[in-house]
DNA sequence: ATTTTATGTCAGCCTTGTTGACATATCTCA
DNA sequence: TGAGATATGTCAACAAGGCTGACATAAAAT
């Protein structure tokens, strides 16, 4: 049923090129079905409030990083000011986040989110922490450590030091 | 700096309640910001090709199942007909996927990639089996294994058997 | 005083998803 | 055989969420 889709990885030079370019397809296809299944749960619930998956990523870093600026925001996403601002203007006149002056720098904008989006974005990673947790039970406790270094290390060498800081706040390695 | 967000757990009763709905923020951000850049590698070829996301997945799933048909097809990606018969047409047009007549069913469409079309299913792939190949490196061998069972176990119940049967073919458990 | 920076906004376009309606060929079953 | 179910294709319209380019403003930096 499968192709031998490799041939040209078959003949030539013996080592370890084989296994480097022998595809992860189980890897590959995992990640997508994983993913694809993960994001789904959270459409339900934003859809009864009128916001869809990209109010969701904005609205999570900004609960999760009050404070945050435009500018960090629209690193942690890599999308344009103008895809950001679309619905982010969205999030600030239902009410779930707020724009303040900056203080220090009064050019900048810092996001807050209000309790009503703080109490949104909550519910939302619970729904997802459900999930995960359910995958994580039946697993050896040193699984999740390894699962949480995979993902790390995966992401853009350039990135990981930024992520490992949004992500585990200020500590090393 | 991280507010606290999940005061409705504090007080109340003991047990496992608590542990169980903390949400694992660390999982879930490093999932987007992992997903974020695995697949963004693949999107500067498929610029030159002419070629979208949508392309790649139905592309890879088609080279690496020939023969797959278009409610087969439709079901792994979980889109509809209207969605995928417009990129469809595109890899046809093009020469990446070639599409024939089912030979016990004639009203089924089999679909098979063409020696172009396997050849950048391949050459994507092997782009992003680079990235996971980098992770995986510095991991212990289970690593691999455990990474493998937790991505499994995120998918939907419903699906995980049909998953696991296209992604190892036909094994069990 | 000039330039740079952080943000906002308008206009238009692209990709990729959606729904609903309808057409055709083929298979299945009574 | 004839009716209905099934697999696919297609048209039209729309929505979400990306993008580019251009331009505006306020505040900081030099």
């Amino acid at each position: 049923m499968v192709p031998d889709a490799i041939p040209a990885l078959k003949s030539h030079h013996p080592g370890k090129d084989i296994l480097a370019e022998t595809p992860a397809y189980d890897l590959i296809e995992l990640f997508f079905f994983a993913y694809r299944d993960f994001v789904s749960d959270p459409d339900r619930i934003l859809d009864e409030y009128g916001f869809g998956r990209a109010h969701h990523r904005v609205l999570h870093f900004v609960s999760r990083n009050p404070g945050l600026t435009i500018a960090e925001l629209l690193d942690i996403l890599r999308i344009t000011k103008q895809s950001l601002n679309r619905v982010l203007k969205e999030l600030i006149e239902k009410d779930f986040i707020e724009s303040r002056m900056g203080t220090s720098d009064r050019r900048q904008r810092l996001l807050f989110a209000t309790p009503q989006g703080r109490e949104l974005a909550l519910k939302l990673a619970k729904l997802q922490t459900r999930r995960i947790m359910r995958a994580l039970s039946g697993m050896e406790p040193e699984a999740k450590d390894a699962v949480s270094r995979y993902l790390l290390s995966l992401i853009d060498p350039d990135s990981s030091a930024h992520v490992k800081h949004l992500v585990f706040g200020s500590e090393e390695t």
